[in-house]
DNA sequence: CCGCAGATCCTACATTTGTAGTCAAAACAC
DNA sequence: GTGTTTTGACTACAAATGTAGGATCTGCGG
C-alpha cells in the first residue's frame, strides 16, 4: 500500500508551498522564497522545518556534493486532499453541504467565480 | 474589542459539538453524549479537555453545589468561521474558489445538495 | 596554507496536544 | 456515621510544534 500522506504542520505548510512551486531547490533557496513572502522568518527556523519534513517523509533530497536538492515526496494534490478530509470532519463533523454553504456565504466571490462554480455544480449534477 | 476565538484543537472540538448540540451540561453528560458517539473515550481524558477549554476561555460553567453545569462561550459559528479560515489560509493559501473546487469535485454531494448549492450560488450572484 | 562564509548536523527549550493517573472533599448508600 | 462513589483539582508524561542556537565541516578568496 502506499505510504499514507504525513501529517503536516501549519508552518511546514508554507515550506511545502514554496517546493510545490518550485522544485528541487535547495535550503538556501527555499528561505529566499520564503522570506520573500515574510521578512520575519528566520533562517534556522526554515532549516528545521525542511529537516523535519524529511523526518516525516514528506520530502526527500538528492546531494549535490555537500548541497542538498530537496523536493516534495507527495504532490500539493495528495497534500491538500488529505488536509480537506481532515478539516471536514473536526469542523463540520464530515458534513460537506454545510461546509460548502458556509464558505459560500461568508466569503467574497467574484461574480465569475460564481458563475464558474456553478456550472461545475450543474456539469457534476448532469453527469449521474 | 471582543475575546478573539481560541483556537480548538482537534479532540477540543468534539468536546465543543457536543455543548453546542445541548448545553449547558455537566461534566458526566459531556462525557456521555461522547462516549455514546465514541466508546474508546476515556472520562479521564474528557475531564481534562473540558478544563482545558475552560482555561483557554472557550467554555465557562455556572456552579450548582459543587457540580459544574458547562456552557460554551463562544457560538458553533465564531468557532467554525475562525477554523476556516485558517483553513483556508493554511491549506489553499487563501484562495477560495480552488479550494470550494476542490470539494466539489472530491467528494461526493446528492444531486439535491448539488441543485441546492448551485441554486444558492446563481442568488448571490444575482444579488450584486 | 588560513580563515571565513555557508551548509548540514545536533541540541535546546517552552507550548500545545493527547491521554491519563492521583488526591482530597463531598455526597450517597446503608 | 463509615465505606464507597463522584467530582473537581492537581500532576504526569510523551509526542508534536514553533522557534532557534551551537558545533562542525569545507570549499573559496587571498
Amino acid at each position: 500500500m502506499p505510504t499514507p500522506v504525513p501529517r503536516i504542520s501549519e508552518t511546514e505548510w508554507e515550506v511545502m508551498r514554496v517546493l510545490w512551486a518550485h522544485h528541487p531547490a535547495t535550503a538556501a533557496e527555499i528561505i529566499e522564497r520564503l522570506s520573500a513572502g515574510d521578512p520575519t522568518w528566520h533562517p534556522k527556523t526554515a532549516r528545521t522545518l525542511i529537516s523535519r519534513l524529511v523526518d516525516k517523509g514528506a520530502l526527500t533530497y538528492d546531494s549535490d556534493g555537500r548541497l542538498f536538492r530537496y523536493r516534495p515526496l507527495f504532490t500539493e494534490e495528495q497534500c491538500v486532499t488529505a488536509a480537506s478530509a481532515s478539516f471536514l470532519e473536526r469542523v463540520f463533523g464530515g458534513a460537506l453541504k454545510p461546509m460548502l454553504t458556509h464558505f459560500v456565504a461568508h466569503q467574497e466571490l467574484t461574480p465569475a467565480d460564481l458563475k464558474e462554480l456553478e456550472d461545475l455544480l450543474a456539469r457534476k449534477r448532469r453527469r449521474r
